[in-house]
DNA sequence: GTCTATAGAAGGATAGAC
DNA sequence: GTCTATCCTTCTATAGAC
Protein backbone atom coordinates (compact mmCIF):
# COMPACT_ATOMS: atom_id res chain seq x y z
CA UNK A 1 0.00 0.00 0.00
CA UNK A 2 1.69 2.88 -1.01
CA UNK A 3 0.12 5.62 1.45
CA UNK A 4 0.71 3.40 4.47
CA UNK A 5 4.58 3.22 2.95
CA UNK A 6 5.00 6.72 2.70
CA UNK A 7 3.46 7.58 6.19
CA UNK A 8 5.71 4.80 7.92
CA UNK A 9 8.58 5.91 6.06
CA UNK A 10 7.99 10.35 7.01
CA UNK A 11 7.41 8.93 10.47
CA UNK A 12 10.78 7.72 10.35
CA UNK A 13 12.12 10.60 9.30
CA UNK A 14 10.81 12.84 11.04
CA UNK A 15 11.44 11.02 14.67
CA UNK A 16 14.78 10.69 13.22
CA UNK A 17 15.52 14.31 12.87
CA UNK A 18 13.91 15.13 15.80
CA UNK A 19 15.75 12.28 17.71
CA UNK A 20 19.30 13.36 15.89
CA UNK A 21 18.78 17.05 16.52
CA UNK A 22 18.53 16.15 20.39
CA UNK A 23 21.64 13.86 20.75
CA UNK A 24 23.83 14.18 17.31
CA UNK A 25 24.82 10.76 15.44
CA UNK A 26 26.66 9.69 18.01
CA UNK A 27 24.65 9.91 21.01
CA UNK A 28 21.41 9.00 18.96
CA UNK A 29 20.25 5.66 19.30
CA UNK A 30 17.97 3.25 16.51
CA UNK A 31 15.96 2.18 19.29
CA UNK A 32 15.36 5.82 20.15
CA UNK A 33 14.72 6.35 16.73
CA UNK A 34 11.73 3.66 16.51
CA UNK A 35 10.48 4.20 19.77
CA UNK A 36 9.83 7.85 19.02
CA UNK A 37 8.27 7.01 16.04
CA UNK A 38 6.15 4.49 16.95
CA UNK A 39 7.52 1.73 14.91
CA UNK A 40 9.58 -1.77 15.35
CA UNK A 41 13.06 -1.28 15.16
CA UNK A 42 13.95 -3.30 11.93
CA UNK A 43 11.68 -1.19 10.20
CA UNK A 44 14.56 1.89 9.98
CA UNK A 45 16.76 -0.54 8.60
CA UNK A 46 13.84 -1.77 5.86
CA UNK A 47 13.88 1.99 4.90
CA UNK A 48 16.58 3.65 4.90
CA UNK A 49 19.42 0.51 5.24
CA UNK A 50 22.00 1.75 8.03
CA UNK A 51 21.86 4.18 10.78
CA UNK A 52 24.61 6.07 8.54
CA UNK A 53 22.44 6.60 5.47
CA UNK A 54 19.57 7.78 7.88
CA UNK A 55 21.70 10.21 9.54
CA UNK A 56 22.75 11.22 6.06
CA UNK A 57 19.22 11.55 4.54
CA UNK A 58 18.38 14.23 7.87
CA UNK A 59 21.73 15.70 7.87
CA UNK A 60 21.41 16.70 4.05
CA UNK A 61 17.73 18.13 4.26
CA UNK A 62 18.35 19.89 7.50
CA UNK A 63 21.85 21.25 5.60
CA UNK A 64 19.50 22.49 2.70
CA UNK A 65 17.19 24.40 5.01
CA UNK A 66 19.81 26.26 6.46
CA UNK A 67 21.51 27.71 3.11
CA UNK A 68 17.27 28.23 1.63
CA UNK A 69 17.31 30.87 4.68
CA UNK A 70 20.18 32.61 2.61
CA UNK A 71 18.72 32.75 -0.66
CA UNK A 72 16.08 35.53 0.05
CA UNK A 73 19.22 37.91 0.71
CA UNK A 74 20.25 37.77 -2.80
CA UNK A 75 16.82 38.37 -4.44
CA UNK A 76 15.75 40.96 -2.70
CA UNK A 77 16.01 44.09 -4.20
CA UNK A 78 16.84 45.82 -1.24
CA UNK A 79 19.25 48.64 0.18
CA UNK A 80 21.83 47.18 1.56
CA UNK A 81 20.41 48.90 5.24
CA UNK A 82 17.42 47.21 4.53
CA UNK A 83 18.69 43.89 3.45
CA UNK A 84 20.81 43.79 7.22
CA UNK A 85 17.21 44.66 8.70
CA UNK A 86 15.52 41.79 6.45
CA UNK A 87 18.52 39.51 6.95
CA UNK A 88 18.21 39.65 11.00
CA UNK A 89 14.61 39.85 11.18
CA UNK A 90 14.05 36.67 9.12
CA UNK A 91 16.55 35.08 9.70
CA UNK A 92 16.05 35.07 13.66
CA UNK A 93 12.28 34.38 13.24
CA UNK A 94 13.91 30.87 11.21
CA UNK A 95 15.90 29.82 13.86
CA UNK A 96 13.38 31.00 16.87
CA UNK A 97 11.34 27.51 15.19
CA UNK A 98 14.10 25.57 14.48
CA UNK A 99 16.65 26.63 17.38
CA UNK A 100 18.45 23.71 17.63
CA UNK A 101 19.45 23.80 14.17
CA UNK A 102 22.76 25.74 14.43
CA UNK A 103 24.14 23.45 17.09
CA UNK A 104 23.48 20.47 15.04
CA UNK A 105 25.41 21.97 11.94
CA UNK A 106 28.12 22.90 13.54
CA UNK A 107 28.53 20.20 15.50
CA UNK A 108 28.39 17.30 12.78
CA UNK A 109 30.50 19.88 9.92
CA UNK A 110 32.85 19.71 12.61
CA UNK A 111 32.99 16.31 13.16
CA UNK A 112 33.03 15.14 9.35
CA UNK A 113 33.80 18.24 7.35
CA UNK A 114 34.59 16.24 4.31
CA UNK A 115 31.22 15.54 3.94
CA UNK A 116 30.28 18.89 4.24
CA UNK A 117 32.78 20.01 1.72
CA UNK A 118 31.22 17.48 -0.55
CA UNK A 119 27.46 19.18 -0.05
CA UNK A 120 28.34 22.38 -1.05
CA UNK A 121 30.67 21.04 -4.11
CA UNK A 122 27.61 22.38 -6.10
CA UNK A 123 27.08 26.13 -4.77
CA UNK A 124 28.94 28.82 -6.72
CA UNK A 125 29.60 30.76 -3.74
CA UNK A 126 32.39 33.01 -6.27
CA UNK A 127 29.30 33.96 -8.32
CA UNK A 128 27.08 34.87 -5.03
CA UNK A 129 29.92 37.28 -3.99
CA UNK A 130 29.68 38.79 -7.46
CA UNK A 131 26.30 39.42 -7.06
CA UNK A 132 26.27 40.56 -4.29
CA UNK A 133 28.96 43.19 -5.01
CA UNK A 134 27.43 44.33 -8.28
CA UNK A 135 23.72 45.00 -6.33
CA UNK A 136 25.50 47.00 -3.72
CA UNK A 137 28.27 48.55 -5.73
CA UNK A 138 27.84 52.24 -4.59
CA UNK A 139 27.17 51.49 -1.21
CA UNK A 140 29.78 49.67 -0.62
CA UNK A 141 31.89 52.25 -1.32
CA UNK A 142 29.83 54.50 0.28
CA UNK A 143 30.41 52.68 3.51
CA UNK A 144 34.01 52.39 2.73
CA UNK A 145 33.51 48.33 2.34
CA UNK A 146 36.49 46.82 0.49
CA UNK A 147 36.22 43.32 -0.45
CA UNK A 148 39.02 42.33 1.81
CA UNK A 149 36.43 43.22 4.69
CA UNK A 150 33.44 40.94 3.22
CA UNK A 151 34.58 37.47 4.79
CA UNK A 152 34.59 39.55 7.99
CA UNK A 153 31.38 41.17 7.32
CA UNK A 154 29.38 38.67 6.20
CA UNK A 155 30.76 35.82 9.09
CA UNK A 156 29.75 39.11 11.62
CA UNK A 157 26.29 39.06 10.72
CA UNK A 158 26.20 35.07 11.03
CA UNK A 159 27.85 35.41 14.33
CA UNK A 160 25.39 37.51 15.80
CA UNK A 161 22.19 35.98 14.36
CA UNK A 162 23.20 32.01 14.98
CA UNK A 163 25.61 32.78 18.25
CA UNK A 164 22.57 33.37 20.97
CA UNK A 165 21.06 29.95 19.23
CA UNK A 166 24.74 27.91 19.14
CA UNK A 167 24.83 28.86 22.98
CA UNK A 168 21.59 28.99 23.82
CA UNK A 169 22.10 26.36 26.84
CA UNK A 170 25.06 28.84 27.93
CA UNK A 171 23.31 31.59 27.72
CA UNK A 172 20.08 30.25 29.56
CA UNK A 173 22.26 28.83 32.31
CA UNK A 174 23.75 32.80 32.90
CA UNK A 175 20.36 34.49 31.98
CA UNK A 176 18.55 32.53 34.59
CA UNK A 177 20.83 33.51 37.12
CA UNK A 178 20.28 37.43 36.00
CA UNK A 179 16.75 37.31 35.79
CA UNK A 180 16.69 37.45 32.29
CA UNK A 181 14.29 35.61 29.96
CA UNK A 182 15.85 33.71 26.86
CA UNK A 183 12.75 34.32 24.27
CA UNK A 184 12.28 37.98 25.33
CA UNK A 185 16.34 38.34 24.63
CA UNK A 186 16.14 36.89 21.10
CA UNK A 187 13.03 38.72 20.25
CA UNK A 188 14.82 42.04 21.07
CA UNK A 189 17.69 40.87 19.29
CA UNK A 190 16.26 40.94 15.50
CA UNK A 191 16.21 45.25 15.75
CA UNK A 192 19.34 45.16 18.44
CA UNK A 193 21.61 42.96 16.08
CA UNK A 194 20.60 45.18 13.21
CA UNK A 195 20.97 48.57 14.10
CA UNK A 196 24.41 47.25 16.02
CA UNK A 197 25.81 46.19 12.56
CA UNK A 198 24.44 48.98 10.85
CA UNK A 199 26.22 51.71 13.20
CA UNK A 200 29.08 49.29 12.78
CA UNK A 201 29.39 50.11 9.08
CA UNK A 202 28.12 54.11 9.14
CA UNK A 203 31.04 56.36 9.03
CA UNK B 1 55.95 5.22 43.35
CA UNK B 2 54.63 8.68 43.56
CA UNK B 3 56.12 10.34 41.00
CA UNK B 4 55.31 7.31 38.50
CA UNK B 5 51.76 7.83 39.44
CA UNK B 6 51.51 11.26 38.45
CA UNK B 7 52.99 10.28 35.22
CA UNK B 8 50.42 7.98 34.42
CA UNK B 9 47.45 9.97 35.68
CA UNK B 10 48.74 13.19 34.18
CA UNK B 11 49.05 11.33 30.61
CA UNK B 12 45.73 10.07 31.09
CA UNK B 13 44.44 13.12 31.47
CA UNK B 14 46.06 15.31 29.10
CA UNK B 15 45.25 12.05 26.38
CA UNK B 16 41.64 12.55 27.64
CA UNK B 17 41.30 15.94 27.02
CA UNK B 18 42.64 15.49 23.82
CA UNK B 19 40.35 12.51 22.71
CA UNK B 20 36.80 14.57 24.08
CA UNK B 21 37.89 17.55 22.61
CA UNK B 22 38.22 15.92 18.87
CA UNK B 23 35.15 13.64 19.14
CA UNK B 24 32.73 14.51 22.38
CA UNK B 25 31.97 12.52 25.06
CA UNK B 26 28.97 10.60 22.83
CA UNK B 27 31.86 9.72 20.22
CA UNK B 28 35.19 9.23 22.37
CA UNK B 29 36.16 5.88 23.57
CA UNK B 30 38.18 4.57 26.15
CA UNK B 31 40.16 2.50 23.51
CA UNK B 32 41.08 5.96 21.85
CA UNK B 33 41.90 7.43 25.06
CA UNK B 34 44.27 4.57 26.54
CA UNK B 35 45.79 3.82 22.73
CA UNK B 36 46.67 7.67 22.31
CA UNK B 37 48.47 7.98 26.44
CA UNK B 38 50.31 4.87 25.60
CA UNK B 39 48.74 2.74 28.42
CA UNK B 40 46.31 -0.66 29.41
CA UNK B 41 42.38 0.39 28.99
CA UNK B 42 41.77 -0.84 32.58
CA UNK B 43 44.47 1.93 34.30
CA UNK B 44 41.76 4.35 32.94
CA UNK B 45 39.01 2.73 35.05
CA UNK B 46 41.83 2.31 38.14
CA UNK B 47 42.05 6.01 38.09
CA UNK B 48 39.47 7.60 36.89
CA UNK B 49 36.40 4.64 37.74
CA UNK B 50 34.51 5.19 35.15
CA UNK B 51 34.21 7.63 31.44
CA UNK B 52 32.23 9.64 33.28
CA UNK B 53 34.36 10.65 35.70
CA UNK B 54 37.16 10.95 33.75
CA UNK B 55 34.75 13.02 31.07
CA UNK B 56 33.79 15.25 33.79
CA UNK B 57 37.22 16.03 34.76
CA UNK B 58 38.01 17.07 31.86
CA UNK B 59 34.73 19.09 31.08
CA UNK B 60 35.25 21.17 34.58
CA UNK B 61 39.38 22.14 33.39
CA UNK B 62 37.92 23.22 30.15
CA UNK B 63 34.60 24.90 31.24
CA UNK B 64 37.51 26.59 34.17
CA UNK B 65 39.38 28.14 31.42
CA UNK B 66 36.77 29.83 29.17
CA UNK B 67 35.44 31.60 32.25
CA UNK B 68 39.59 32.71 33.64
CA UNK B 69 39.58 33.99 30.41
CA UNK B 70 37.23 36.77 31.10
CA UNK B 71 38.24 37.61 34.54
CA UNK B 72 41.14 40.23 32.99
CA UNK B 73 38.32 41.76 31.77
CA UNK B 74 37.06 43.12 34.83
CA UNK B 75 40.39 43.88 36.53
CA UNK B 76 42.12 45.59 33.91
CA UNK B 77 42.40 49.49 34.71
CA UNK B 78 41.25 50.20 30.77
CA UNK B 79 38.70 52.36 29.18
CA UNK B 80 35.80 51.27 27.72
CA UNK B 81 37.34 51.02 24.34
CA UNK B 82 40.57 49.95 24.83
CA UNK B 83 38.85 47.14 27.14
CA UNK B 84 36.92 46.32 23.78
CA UNK B 85 40.73 46.07 21.87
CA UNK B 86 42.14 44.03 24.73
CA UNK B 87 38.99 41.80 24.83
CA UNK B 88 39.29 41.05 20.87
CA UNK B 89 42.85 40.87 20.94
CA UNK B 90 43.68 37.83 23.73
CA UNK B 91 40.23 36.18 23.54
CA UNK B 92 41.26 35.65 20.34
CA UNK B 93 44.61 34.91 20.38
CA UNK B 94 43.62 32.23 23.57
CA UNK B 95 41.29 30.52 21.11
CA UNK B 96 43.81 30.49 18.75
CA UNK B 97 45.64 28.16 20.73
CA UNK B 98 42.75 26.26 21.82
CA UNK B 99 40.96 26.43 18.44
CA UNK B 100 38.80 23.41 19.43
CA UNK B 101 37.22 24.68 22.97
CA UNK B 102 34.39 26.95 21.62
CA UNK B 103 32.15 24.00 19.81
CA UNK B 104 33.26 21.87 22.71
CA UNK B 105 32.09 23.70 25.49
CA UNK B 106 28.79 24.50 23.82
CA UNK B 107 28.22 21.01 22.18
CA UNK B 108 28.32 19.40 26.21
CA UNK B 109 26.49 22.07 27.55
CA UNK B 110 23.45 21.71 25.28
CA UNK B 111 23.75 17.85 26.11
CA UNK B 112 23.77 18.50 29.92
CA UNK B 113 22.88 21.98 30.68
CA UNK B 114 22.10 20.78 34.17
CA UNK B 115 25.50 19.93 35.37
CA UNK B 116 26.79 23.18 33.50
CA UNK B 117 24.26 24.71 35.74
CA UNK B 118 25.86 23.35 38.40
CA UNK B 119 29.21 24.38 37.62
CA UNK B 120 28.94 27.83 37.54
CA UNK B 121 26.28 27.93 40.85
CA UNK B 122 29.41 29.66 43.01
CA UNK B 123 29.45 33.04 40.41
CA UNK B 124 27.77 35.62 41.10
CA UNK B 125 27.33 37.06 37.78
CA UNK B 126 25.40 39.90 39.16
CA UNK B 127 28.44 41.07 41.34
CA UNK B 128 30.24 41.36 38.10
CA UNK B 129 27.42 42.87 36.44
CA UNK B 130 27.51 45.83 39.11
CA UNK B 131 31.44 45.98 38.75
CA UNK B 132 31.10 46.79 34.55
CA UNK B 133 28.49 48.99 35.56
CA UNK B 134 30.32 51.04 38.19
CA UNK B 135 33.40 51.00 36.34
CA UNK B 136 32.29 52.28 33.39
CA UNK B 137 29.39 54.20 34.74
CA UNK B 138 30.38 57.54 32.32
CA UNK B 139 31.15 55.70 29.46
CA UNK B 140 27.80 53.82 29.57
CA UNK B 141 25.88 57.44 29.81
CA UNK B 142 28.47 58.80 27.20
CA UNK B 143 27.53 55.93 24.86
CA UNK B 144 23.90 55.93 25.85
CA UNK B 145 24.26 52.07 26.89
CA UNK B 146 21.47 51.21 29.06
CA UNK B 147 21.37 48.32 31.42
CA UNK B 148 18.93 46.11 29.38
CA UNK B 149 21.23 46.73 26.78
CA UNK B 150 24.10 44.81 28.61
CA UNK B 151 23.14 41.05 27.48
CA UNK B 152 22.81 41.88 23.88
CA UNK B 153 26.10 43.75 23.90
CA UNK B 154 28.02 41.44 26.31
CA UNK B 155 27.06 38.14 24.00
CA UNK B 156 27.42 39.97 20.74
CA UNK B 157 30.87 40.15 22.09
CA UNK B 158 30.99 36.50 22.29
CA UNK B 159 29.67 36.01 19.24
CA UNK B 160 31.97 38.36 17.26
CA UNK B 161 35.36 36.38 19.12
CA UNK B 162 33.87 32.60 19.57
CA UNK B 163 31.79 31.94 16.54
CA UNK B 164 34.01 31.70 13.97
CA UNK B 165 36.04 28.93 16.11
CA UNK B 166 32.45 27.11 16.91
CA UNK B 167 31.55 27.39 13.04
CA UNK B 168 35.79 27.02 12.19
CA UNK B 169 34.98 23.63 9.74
CA UNK B 170 31.71 25.51 8.09
CA UNK B 171 33.76 29.06 7.61
CA UNK B 172 37.06 26.58 5.77
CA UNK B 173 34.59 24.91 3.78
CA UNK B 174 32.99 27.55 1.86
CA UNK B 175 36.61 29.65 2.41
CA UNK B 176 38.47 27.53 1.02
CA UNK B 177 36.10 27.86 -2.14
CA UNK B 178 36.80 31.30 -2.47
CA UNK B 179 40.46 31.39 -1.91
CA UNK B 180 40.89 32.64 1.30
CA UNK B 181 43.16 31.66 4.37
CA UNK B 182 41.30 30.80 7.81
CA UNK B 183 44.06 31.81 9.82
CA UNK B 184 44.57 34.99 8.13
CA UNK B 185 40.88 35.53 8.54
CA UNK B 186 41.40 34.83 12.38
CA UNK B 187 44.43 37.28 12.92
CA UNK B 188 42.55 39.71 10.86
CA UNK B 189 39.55 39.47 13.21
CA UNK B 190 41.18 40.91 16.15
CA UNK B 191 41.32 44.17 15.08
CA UNK B 192 38.01 43.98 12.94
CA UNK B 193 35.74 42.82 15.56
CA UNK B 194 37.65 45.59 17.86
CA UNK B 195 36.57 48.65 15.31
CA UNK B 196 33.32 46.98 14.55
CA UNK B 197 32.20 46.64 17.72
CA UNK B 198 33.49 50.29 18.69
CA UNK B 199 31.77 51.87 15.77
CA UNK B 200 28.70 50.27 16.61
CA UNK B 201 28.88 52.04 20.64
CA UNK B 202 29.55 55.44 19.38
CA UNK B 203 26.89 57.57 18.13
C1' DG C 1 5.36 -4.13 5.13
C1' DT C 2 5.78 -5.36 9.72
C1' DC C 3 6.92 -8.19 13.39
C1' DT C 4 10.02 -11.43 16.66
C1' DA C 5 14.24 -13.31 17.47
C1' DT C 6 18.93 -13.25 17.26
C1' DA C 7 23.41 -12.75 15.27
C1' DG C 8 27.66 -10.26 15.63
C1' DA C 9 30.39 -6.57 17.04
C1' DA C 10 31.78 -2.99 20.19
C1' DG C 11 32.02 -0.67 24.34
C1' DG C 12 32.64 0.01 29.39
C1' DA C 13 33.97 -2.11 33.40
C1' DT C 14 36.05 -5.66 36.52
C1' DA C 15 38.71 -9.87 38.34
C1' DG C 16 42.87 -11.51 39.28
C1' DA C 17 47.82 -12.50 38.25
C1' DC C 18 52.20 -10.30 38.63
C1' DG D 1 50.61 0.24 39.67
C1' DT D 2 50.14 -2.33 35.48
C1' DC D 3 48.90 -6.05 32.68
C1' DT D 4 45.77 -9.98 30.42
C1' DA D 5 41.56 -12.00 30.12
C1' DT D 6 36.85 -11.73 30.25
C1' DC D 7 32.18 -10.42 31.72
C1' DC D 8 28.06 -7.97 30.73
C1' DT D 9 25.51 -4.80 28.44
C1' DT D 10 24.22 -2.24 24.53
C1' DC D 11 23.91 -1.33 19.82
C1' DT D 12 23.39 -2.05 14.82
C1' DA D 13 21.96 -5.04 11.52
C1' DT D 14 19.86 -9.22 9.56
C1' DA D 15 17.13 -13.65 9.13
C1' DG D 16 12.89 -15.41 8.70
C1' DA D 17 7.88 -15.96 9.98
C1' DC D 18 3.51 -13.88 9.00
Amino acid sequence: MVEREKLTEEKIFESATEIFLEKGMDGARMRDIADHAGINKSLLNYYYRSKDRLFNAVYEKLAGQLFDMFAPVFDENLSLEEKIRYFFREHISFLQKNPRLPIFILYEVNRNPERFRKLIQKFDFEALWDTLEKQHEKELAKYNISMEMLPQLMSSLAALSVFPFAARSFLEAIFTKLGIDFDDYIEERKKFAAEFTIKALKR
